[in-house]
DNA sequence: AAATGAAAATCAACTTAGTTGCAAATATCA
DNA sequence: TGATATTTGCAACTAAGTTGATTTTCATTT
């Protein structure tokens, strides 16, 4: 997940003000290869300079909202963010029960899937979890 | 997910001690058809006796633990728990944008996943997430 | 029946991740 | 330039869960 998107342009066709800590949150994200925490992400920019925590919390949830990062919701009590613009589909994660960190694997076809979650990496998956989000059928006749 | 099982004779097999509490979140847990959040758990129990959140808490992690039950990292900030014996195999959970609530969904096998997970139950699927939990390679070559 | 000891439950205080409301700073437009 | 809107910062707060110490319960042993 290397940085292939132009930035201040993905902010200009959505009508979002490039500033300079917007970019700096998806520079970090673009830089990482793995999802991260809203703390890494603050700690990464606090290296190069002065940010209150609120602010970067906001823009996390600015840009989940407007679709520009995708929030995931993978491990107890925190976030994590990756970016999802165009170069960065929906993928499967996988998540070390050791490290914590947050890899991502290949979007691979669905069908292949499980046979391609197994194997690669030399990871050992001890649980597959399938997620579906959306509007329920009760929520939906409600409304 | 109605309650199937013994809940005395699963703690037993365990070696666990069938107290009152235990025994109370598991019939809450196995009353219901959909995946709880502690919170709730707590307050089902409290709405027959009273009870203490930290014993609900340091329950539920035990059960967790030993694989009684499987927590959910569903939602931001707040697991869901569910029952995780033979009468309820891992499946897929659905949650609504608009409620909250986490549905289980068939065990349906996974090649079948896609097609079945978009159709069924008249929800509206926006997002199907995909995880894989285990050790990963870096970590598997410290250890 | 009383004493003992281990397991379970409780309590108050704390932690972590994130949120709110408002004020200060900065940018934008007339 | 002044008026307005947007962004950032600060302090205080919240929700969910955790910690450590204490008390209760309860099955044994005396």
């Amino acid at each position: 997940m290397s940085d292939l998107c132009d930035f201040p342009q993905l902010l200009a066709g959505l009508g979002v003000k490039p500033t300079a800590l917007r970019l700096a949150v998806l520079e970090v994200l673009g830089a990482s290869s793995k999802a991260l925490r809203a703390q890494e992400i603050l700690e990464a920019i606090r290296s190069k300079r002065r940010v209150n925590k609120v602010t970067v919390y906001r823009i996390l949830d600015g840009f989940t909202r407007r679709g520009i990062l995708r929030r995931l919701a993978i491990e107890d009590r925190v976030s994590h963010y990756e970016l999802a613009c165009e170069h960065h589909p929906p993928h499967p994660h996988f998540q070390c029960h050791n490290c914590g960190q947050v890899q991502c694997l290949e979007p691979a076809p669905l069908e292949r899937m499980w046979r391609d979650l197994k194997g690669p990496l030399g990871n050992r998956a001890d649980r597959i979890d399938i997620r579906v989000e959306g509007v329920c059928h009760k929520c939906r006749e409600i409304s």
